[in-house]
DNA sequence: TATTTGCACAACCAGATGGTTGTATTTATA
DNA sequence: TATAAATACAACCATCTGGTTGTGCAAATA
């Protein structure tokens, strides 16, 4: 299987899912983000490996906290590709009208 | 591993985004959708078949045809989620703004 | 200085994923 | 009716995923 790395991939998750928001609030370090979640540190960190490759987050050193932020913008990709798949949707029914229109004459 | 079955699962696999745009056109039996694909018709089934489970198409026998359509309404989970995510990231800067007018002051 | 905190690295695991090939069945069509 | 088309079902495979536990180490803090 060939590993994908990107927004799509980075939001297929709902745990990280939950990640992005809370980051998107404002920086966290990992002890930050790991509070209240029901799983291990490990597994978040794991999570956070997963999204700095996406381009999701990015993680700075600081002393020895990893600093990690959101990369909002990272998310246009997905609306843009969902506004395209909206589109396509709509000039399906123009064209339908256009059908109808035929139809009328 | 938990088998995850919602919208973003679905729109994760590039494959399945080409899929989903290709129905968004107008509705179209496997033979169809399969056209132009580098994969076997096997590989495109299973697709579908997430699709489907994922809530993102509707399958409907039609004789010996299967014919896929696209429930487009179901992407707007995915623009909602993105959203409220953008939401957050702009309060954060609204606090910012907050902040530096209390030092004004 | 001793201890706590924040984190990395490694090994392991069950199940999911995305693909393959082969065979069989039903429905249209020539 | 013979053949082609559209699809189903099953077995198999390598790799990814999401999680675990255990060990160790550097940076803060008491």
């Amino acid at each position: 299987m060939i590993e994908r790395r990107d927004v799509f991939q980075a939001i297929a998750d709902p745990t990280r899912r939950i990640i992005i928001q809370k980051l998107s609030r404002g920086p966290l370090n990992l002890a930050g983000i790991i509070k209240e979640f029901g799983v291990s540190r490990q597994a978040i960190a794991k999570h956070i490996k997963v999204l700095d490759e996406c381009g999701m987050i990015t993680v700075t050193q600081k002393g020895r906290e990893q600093i990690c932020e959101a990369r909002l913008n990272k998310l246009d990709e997905v609306a843009d590709w969902v506004t395209e798949s909206r589109k396509l949707w709509n000039q399906r029914f123009d064209k339908l009208d256009q059908f109808l229109d035929e139809l009328d004459k």
